[in-house]
DNA sequence: CGCAGTCTTGAGACAGATCAACTCACGTGG
DNA sequence: CCACGTGAGTTGATCTGTCTCAAGACTGCG
């Protein structure tokens, strides 16, 4: 059980392999999965394409990334080349979700989807080639029983986010993506909070169906309420996440 | 093979083997996954709650069902005792998903989530418990596979939808309804096509997060157009499938 | 220190929500 | 079979939140 000191790559397997269900059965099914796993760093900014052949299923170690998702009409995306030539039809992009040290993701390879995993800071993640990975999980119950119940649980928070962005106001978004943010990069769920976001307004826009401008309008709106105070362009103390959390809804 | 004329109760589990992958060494399998589930018909309006102990795998086999999400506070919702006592905090339901004949619905029983099954027509399903369907389809591989990819792709449909729902007018959505639809219920996928659908304006209006006025607008507006007719209430004939795709963007 | 790009702030426009009145379809009971 | 009532649907007038366009301020990097 005492491991020895090990390379940053084992280790990235081994947080993988912890955030299993350990089950008796299963130190078999761990040394197989290590075999068909891939580990891999992302430098902040880098990206996993969605025009790969088979469908994957990633373990994200550490970092966090998004997934962006470009519709049909604007895929005349240039292809990051230059970085920050801004191309009129990028207004239309979105993102699906963004991803914390521990969650699992599923790139799945649909025909218009033209999905990307992007790395919003320094990442480590554990990549699988979604058939081979059940081969092998389909020998240990428990493994599979957890992948689908993961699976199941994506959709259901997809759901809710669809409910969130939805029917409620832009301050209610963001008061809603501030605790999130806050269970996810401080671990807190009540009381202050302070962190730095990995992400920028125009993802946090895209991710909840606004425009930059009214994202920072809101920000300044709960500064003033007394519920935030930014620190430079990405620190955010959180001075009440109950009060944030009743904001919204 | 050749099965004798069966009751509705086994022909609705015919159909629901019939649709997965049928392999050489599941016959038993099936045999064992008809002795877990329990089928039941629903009239029409009726509903599964969300309360249940155990999370549910669905199987629909006839008819249409919706499912319907209602946010924390609304919660106050009467117990659908009168049925038609318009509480103002309705308005803030949301419907998830339409569900039409073949298809596999999760009933998960989440923390906050007041999650309902609700018939549209009278219907016909096969109920599983979830943890009984998987202790089954554990040993047969091509089963457990196809519970897995069904569940992926419905995250893929909710996240195609949610950037439908985030980035379109309601113009676009409507027109992305209607397309929709033509493939459920009229099962065609461009020229015209006659059907009736089963869900009420508010239904639409709230699956696609607009308001039953803006529904009625923008159905007023593909008449004129020469893109629909409607034909009393819930008949609907659709001109041309592929300008409405068109229109859906 | 200066530049580039992100973020903020303001003024105006517009899609869709809201409020309100009306019409119509459909089922019920005479 | 038709008259009637009720809830669904339509249509119109107005209002509001968010987008859009535009200018300016700040961060953080080279």
């Amino acid at each position: 059980m005492a491991t020895l000191i090990s390379s940053p790559e084992t280790a990235g397997m081994e947080a993988f392999c912890a955030s299993l269900p350990s089950t008796a059965t299963s130190s078999k099914t761990f040394d197989r999965l290590r075999k068909v796993g891939h580990y891999r760093k992302l430098k902040s900014g880098s990206e996993i394409r969605g025009h790969i052949r088979r469908d994957r299923l990633v373990f994200l170690v550490a970092g966090a990334t998004k997934m962006v998702a470009a519709t049909a009409n604007s895929k005349a995306f240039c292809e990051h080349a230059v970085a920050g030539f801004e191309n009129p039809s990028e207004r239309i992009s979105h993102i699906l979700a963004f991803h914390f040290p521990g969650e699992f993701i599923t790139i799945i390879n649909q025909a218009d989807g033209d999905v990307r995993l992007t790395a919003l800071t320094d990442a480590a993640l554990v990549l699988f080639p979604f058939d081979r990975f059940l081969d092998v999980a389909q020998d240990d119950p428990a493994i599979i029983r957890h992948v689908i119940s993961r699976s199941v649980q994506s959709l259901y928070r997809c759901q809710a986010r669809m409910l969130q962005i939805t029917h409620k106001s832009a301050r209610q978004r963001i008061a809603g993506f501030l605790v999130s943010m806050a269970r996810n990069l401080g671990s807190c769920n009540s009381g202050s909070c302070e962190f730095t976001l990995p992400m920028t307004r125009k993802d946090i826009a895209d991710s909840l169906g606004l425009t930059i401008e009214t994202v920072s309008r809101q920000f300044a709106n709960f500064t003033k309420s007394n519920l935030i105070k930014t620190r430079g362009r990405n620190g955010l103390l959180l001075l009440d996440i109950s009060r944030l959390q009743a904001e919204a809804g």
